[in-house]
RNA sequence: GGGUUCGUGGUCUAGAUGGUUAUGACGCGGCCUUUACAAGGCCGAGAUCGGUGGUUCAAAUCCGCCCGAACCCA
């Protein structure tokens, strides 16, 4: 017998085998053989390029699991949003290794973006300008290099089974040199441009970005109603109204008289009103009916404007009049479009506004609008002034909000439709994910702009000749390319001849990296693609890692990226709340690793919830889990005492115990293996659960006890063979959730060897419905005999007079071997045919609605109620009679079936010293 | 304002295709040292399944409306 310890201690075990499991090959992925593997692969000739391998590999047709694992942003931190996510992949992972199936778990950062810059111009109190990209790149690249290794070390903790050999990082330039190859063929393929259109704008990061970036935040502000006087002219074209009068006319205030009247507009951003081109009211709104085409004076800035009527306004805002501005709002956008309104650029990148905003020039937006208002205000155009709520778009990184500039920038064609089309084609987990990416892709108005102004990312591979302005996109080959240190390879111009070129400064949207993922898992572009297995990720990043990866690999192979989409939720504190440090709710995954384990934290997880709904993280979850853990240690430290020495593998003599617990395991395993499928880790592991400890620990170890101890070696070997197998399926089972203890109970089985999770998925094939009808019979007396002696207060291992047992359904028990039953109760036992013989009383009808209900449709109500009102005696006669009752329901005579219904009775064993048990499958009489 | 999801004992949660006494866990109360396990076993209390109307012989389950929550989008 090993010595295996009488407690199991999660720390050790946990940091055991997470050293043995790192210098292990147990989770790598087995690339298709190496040389081989060229480029032509068909699905026909797979055959002959594995054959070539060493040996008598059956690897040839073993299916492939590639997951798509989200490269997180190295913020150094490893949150519990995180883990569930990881969780979910390793479970998915896991099982499939035990499945036989070769799996891909990888793991990518996703390493550029502008918190990185951020955070090191702080740490190196720069401003990312003072230094060379070059030195500036460096700092970045170390700075993520220590965040890594921090989340690294969480992983690590939590027992993920990565492929550390499958690594990548999005800095790198095998990586990003990718990236650059995806940009200059879809350049290449006219889904990126170059143009000028109004894009957002962070004037706190100075940069583009694209839509799925802006978030719309709430703030206060205020609305500024503004006259607007009529114009005097004819409505002059050419917005030279500068030059014109407008400056002495303080009679604005009554201006009634004038060749048209003023207007009122109402604005928060009165900062804009330099930008005004034009004015817009309601066509239906009667204030204004019969004014458009007046044109109105800018107040402070004079250009002249005029009125338009367009639905899109809102009559209820304000005066019902709104100004028009390039650009306030995307709004502002389809209307300078659609009136081919001019150009009036007023803000700067930096957030402050330009010349074309005469006295106010240099001035930042948020002093600008104090200062325009109070000079309006000086001059009598503002009427009033009244506090509001406004939704603004805002910079999802730093919260800044956004202003719409024209900038000239690279694109990328959306085609939502496309993109949808695609997306249909994948297997949503749950399918109403896919709604909300449709919901995302039918808003989406503009192309996606994907040059950044920064430093920290890939390198926009272009470049742009000195002299004529002629833009050039790198070729494939001389890819990864730094452009603002080297030159292309094209040599001179091809428009002018000149051969000095300034290499584009502009660098990528991060997303561009992070959504050829699945593309890069795969070996593109040197090996072709097929869409991985599955891509797990939450629901808050459909509308970016999501949309933006289908429209990548539509664009690039013309495929779907993933077969599977598991769209998991987020994870919520013990109050139900988002975790908040400020709320006391919060909780790191490191911190129940150490204080519980990881294999009790990974099955909080699990039962959170059902994958794809918010689950709330229970530490109750975590308490039980521990539980069940040193549940399944007990058993395995009785299991190893008995497994020692030989096991007669041929046909072990069973007994119906045994059979009864190796048929309910391969149904088991089956369940198990349909939700493990189904991505159900909540009911999977539920289940196990359910089996180890009752039907396993409760009533199958305690059934064959007698024979394990004092059985002839032929029984007892049987009982062994099948504890050993039963055991071992449940280990296997649940090593997905919790590899640790699993992994240890295993190692200490004598009949086991190697690693549980190198296993395979439990295939018993030994259902046996009789012998599972029996073993239930068996397993239910010996519970209710336990219950008693524990409510009679007996010593459990006591012994009994004799026991009868009454099944309900004699034929599906016939023959019913209660050896160990009898061990195991401490009494002889009698399996006997018919009814006990005790008086048993009738005390109640129950009615089965299933064959009434359709039987006598409405009547259905009144027989029930008949019934229940009905004599239990009298009915039990008819019963014994006539197998059929008549009865009177609501005045009419129905008569049924003695199938509809079963007669309660209780057993009344009056004198008679005798205890009288029911279960499901029968009556049992105990006599101490 | 639009969309999605959800509302089950004190708390969290399970409940394809409607059908008897609604699952389990945590917590709570009581009893018990039986040769794997007191980090255990046994027993018990605790839910008119958010509200309301409807479909049906029959609704936690299907439909309508209302209330409430979360998320996404305007």
């Amino acid at each position: 017998m090993s010595e295996i310890p009488d407690s199991y201690d999660p720390d050790e075990a946990e940091s055991k085998w997470r050293n043995r499991w790192a210098d292990s090959d147990l989770y790598q992925y087995e690339q298709a053989t190496d040389g081989t593997e060229t480029d032509d692969t068909t699905d026909t000739d797979e055959i002959d390029s594995t054959d070539d391998t060493d040996g008598d590999e059956a690897d040839a047709d073993r299916p492939e699991y590639v997951i798509d694992t989200p490269p997180p942003y190295p913020t150094g931190d490893f949150h519990i949003g995180n883990a569930l996510g990881w969780c979910y992949m390793d479970f998915a992972a896991r099982y499939r290794r035990l499945r036989g199936e070769n799996v891909l778990f990888p793991q990518g950062w996703d390493c550029h973006g502008l918190p990185t810059e951020v955070k090191v111009e702080e740490n190196q109190d720069v401003h990312r300008t003072d230094v060379s990209r070059e030195q500036f790149r460096e700092w970045c690249i170390s700075h993520t290099e220590t965040q890594i290794d921090s989340m690294k070390e969480t992983m690590r903790g939590l027992g993920l089974s990565q492929d550390w050999s499958a690594e990548f990082r999005t800095m790198d330039p095998d990586y990003w040199g990718r990236t650059q190859q995806s940009f200059v063929e879809m350049h290449d393929g006219e889904y990126v441009y170059r143009d000028e259109h109004p894009v957002n704008w962070c004037p706190r990061c100075e940069t583009a970005i694209a839509d799925a970036e802006v978030e719309t935040i709430d703030r206060g502000g205020a609305l500024y109603y503004v006259r607007f006087p009529g114009a005097k002219d004819e409505p002059a074209d050419g917005d030279d109204a500068e030059s014109g009068d407008t400056e002495n006319d303080e009679d604005h205030g009554s201006a009634e008289n004038g060749d048209n009247g003023d207007i009122e507009i109402a604005t928060t951003r009165p900062e804009l009103l330099a930008a005004c081109v034009a004015i817009a009211v309601h066509p239906d709104d009667e204030r204004y009916d019969g004014r458009a085409g007046e044109t109105f004076e800018v107040p402070l800035f004079g250009q002249e404007v005029s009125l338009i009527a367009d639905s899109d306004v809102d009559p209820e805002f304000g005066s019902g009049a709104v100004m028009i501005c390039t650009f306030g709002d995307k709004q502002d956008v389809t209307w300078w479009q659609t009136y081919d309104l001019p150009l009036r650029q007023v803000l700067t990148e930096d957030g402050r506004l330009t010349d074309a905003a005469g006295d106010f020039a240099g001035e930042e937006i948020g002093i600008a609008k104090e200062r325009i208002a109070t000079e309006l205000q000086k001059a009598s155009y503002l009427d009033n002034e009244e506090p509001t709520e406004q939704s603004v778009g805002a910079c999802w990184r730093c919260d800044t909000p956004i202003e719409i500039l024209s900038k000239e920038q690279w694109f990328v064609r959306v085609d939502s439709e496309a993109v949808l089309e695609k997306a249909k084609g994948v297997d949503w987990i749950p399918d109403h994910a896919y709604g909300r990416l449709e919901d995302w892709a039918e808003g989406m108005v503009w192309d996606w702009v994907i040059s950044r102004q920064r430093v920290f990312a890939t390198p926009i591979p272009a470049w742009f000749c000195s002299e004529c302005g002629h833009g050039h996109v790198a070729n494939i080959e001389e890819l990864p390319v730094e452009p603002t240190d080297d030159e292309p390879a094209i040599g001179d111009c091809p428009d002018c001849g000149a051969s000095d070129w300034e290499g584009e400064t502009d660098v990528m949207d991060t997303w561009m990296d992070s959504s050829i993922s699945p593309l890069f898992v795969s070996g593109w572009p040197d090996e072709s693609f097929e869409p991985v297995s599955l891509r797990p990720q939450g629901h808050d990043i459909i509308r970016t890692w999501a949309f933006y990866t289908l429209l990548r690999t539509a664009a690039l192979e013309d495929e779907i990226p993933w077969k599977e989409a598991l769209i998991h939720g987020m994870v919520f504190g013990e109050d139900g709340n988002k975790m908040s440090k400020s709320r006391d709710n919060f909780v790191q995954p490191e911190e129940v690793v150490s204080e519980h384990s990881a294999d009790a934290f990974r099955q909080a997880i699990a039962l959170g919830g059902q994958p794809g709904s918010d689950i709330q993280f229970q530490p109750k979850e975590v308490t039980s889990a521990s539980r069940f853990m040193t549940k399944v240690w007990n058993i395995t430290r009785f299991a190893a005492g008995h497994l020692e020495g030989d096991l007669a593998v041929e046909e072990p003599a069973y007994r119906d115990a045994d059979r009864w617990i190796l048929s309910r395991c391969s149904q088991v395993a089956e369940e198990v293996a349909a939700d493990m499928d189904a991505y159900r880790f909540d009911r999977a592991l539920r289940t196990v659960r359910e089996f180890v400890w009752h039907d396993l620990a409760d009533d199958y170890v305690e059934l064959v006890k007698g024979r394990l101890y004092e059985g002839r070696p032929g029984e007892r070997d049987a009982a062994r063979q099948a504890l050993a197998t039963v055991l071992e399926a449940s280990l296997a089972m649940l090593a997905p959730f919790a590899p640790f203890v699993t992994e240890e109970a295993y190692s200490h089985l004598p009949t086991t060897e190697g690693s549980v999770h190198a296993a395979a998925w439990p295939a018993i094939d030994e259902r046996d419905e009789g012998a599972e009808a029996r073993g239930e019979l068996l397993a239910a007396v010996a519970s209710e005999v336990r219950a008693w002696k524990s409510e009679t207060g007996r010593a459990l291992n006591a012994d009994v007079e004799r026991i009868e047992i009454y099944p309900e359904n004699a034929e599906a028990v016939e023959g019913v071997d209660s050896y160990d039953l009898s061990e195991t109760v401490g009494a002889p036992i009698y399996v006997e045919a018919g009814r006990p013989d005790v008086t048993l009383v009738p005390v109640g009808i129950e009615p089965d609605h299933s064959v009434i209900g359709p039987e006598f449709r409405d009547q259905a109500g009144a027989v029930i109620g008949a019934l229940e009102d009905a004599d239990p005696a009298e009915i039990k006669r008819q019963v014994e009679r006539t197998g059929e009752i008549e009865l009177d329901a609501n005045g009419e005579v129905v008569v049924l079936d003695a199938a509809a219904l079963d007669v309660r009775e209780e057993p009344r064993a009056d004198g008679e010293e005798v205890a009288v048990l029911e279960t499901e499958p029968a009556t049992v009489l105990v006599f101490p």
